[in-house]
DNA sequence: TAGGATTTGTGCGTATGTATT
DNA sequence: TAATACATACGCACAAATCCT
């Protein structure tokens, strides 16, 4: 009999995985912001690998949208005006409704527990609002949420706009005045009325409150961004 | 003064662009069927680079959901089983609505020609049916047709989804018995059908005609593919 | 069970492109 | 305009993983 230990995986998948998650995440979480150039031989040095793999990761964030490298000249954090950003929100909304109605998947004890305590999670956060953390928890949310849909090219495609937008949401509210710690009470609201219909079985009604609030953020991010004057400073 | 010589551009950008959508088109044609190994040396040989730049391209076609490489194995063309498919097929039916819905966009004199003279193109091929030629036809007309909306994120991913599932249909259609000459002139009459309504400035018609012919094709897929037995011999 | 053949993954030196002085 | 600094892109040798004999 031999053992089965349980040896930590650090295949070359795990590695690309892991630094590819790591990337993204703090791409999205606005450690490295809209126009941040990278170092691969940093970037590199931090994981403990030779450029190889890692360039291998940039690739991959690049097609992604999230990266743009240039020869010579260095690899950038992406940024996104404004009209493009309404495109992307304008998509995401009609996506956000066939959430609702492609394969429905009323959630699972699992998914249940995991969303009743990010609702916690997000009520705590309120009482000591703090812009990144929302962004983590903004970011768990939605992924978990997309599990209300069986039909897997819709997640993937879901998440991916999501990650897109994500940053640029986070950057508009650090510029702009916007209340991080209303924005967190609306939030932590959105979450218990898409729990209320989950509860019930009413996948669609999630999706479409979901959908709403998707193009209520965006409306409340153009107007504090085109119309900034309009705000009280 | 000096001359500006219309130089052939071979950039790091434009080699890569160039073997992508070489070895993308030989996917989805089916000159590299699902299973298929690709080797990194033979292509890298056949491109004139190192296996360095070709890897990244192979990444690339990776993330698209084109390929699989597996660490001491190797890389593989990917096969998609028939529910996966379908779940493909619904979210691309939602979005070929979506195209007329979204940012509707009348053709332009240059698009309206080119879909005018593919029309041709595959009234002439019905004479002399051919699959691959089909296949490369099929694929213009697609590109060509998500210009009807002005959504570049709605165009990507149709583009994409539409990529992914390609060659599944071309491969069952060599699978069974499917006439490759009725399904061409099925999608000629599709092509005028669309046309028709595009000269009238009907996106949203013509979105529709195309949601119709997408919902068919893989109706007539699942029926030849599914009950073979059904189908005379 | 072991070992060799084959394939992808990695490390590193060098080439090439860009911006600045 | 030329030279220098520094970034990404590339080529190759080797390591690691898998498969088959």
């Amino acid at each position: 009999m031999t053992f089965a230990p349980a040896e930590v995986p650090h295949s070359a998948r795990d590695r690309f995985d892991r630094m590819h998650t790591i990337l993204r995440d703090r791409i999205c979480l606005l450690d490295y912001p809209p126009g941040t150039r990278l170092s691969e031989e940093e970037l590199a040095a931090e994981f403990g690998t030779s450029r190889t793999p890692l360039r291998r990761v940039l690739v991959r964030l690049e097609s992604e949208g999230l990266l743009q490298s240039v020869h010579g000249v260095g690899t950038f954090v992406t940024d996104v005006d404004i009209e493009a950003l309404e495109q992307t929100y304008q998509l995401r909304m009609e996506l956000a409704e066939l959430l609702g109605i492609l394969g429905p998947n009323p959630p699972d004890p699992t998914l249940w527990q995991r969303l009743q305590s990010l609702s916690t999670e997000v009520r705590t956060l309120a009482e000591h609002p703090d812009a990144r953390r929302f962004g983590e928890l903004n970011m768990e949310f939605f992924h978990e949420f997309h599990g209300i849909t069986s039909n897997l090219p819709l997640r993937e495609i879901c998440e991916r706009l999501f990650l897109q937008t994500a940053r640029i949401w986070l950057k508009s509210m650090a510029a702009s005045r916007i209340d991080v710690g209303a924005e967190v009470r609306i939030f932590a609201d959105e979450i218990d009325e898409v729990l209320r219909a989950l509860a019930i079985g009413d996948v669609r009604s999630a999706a479409l409150i979901h959908r709403a609030h998707i193009s209520m953020s965006f409306t409340r991010m153009r107007l504090a961004v085109i119309e900034p004057r309009l705000q009280p400073q």
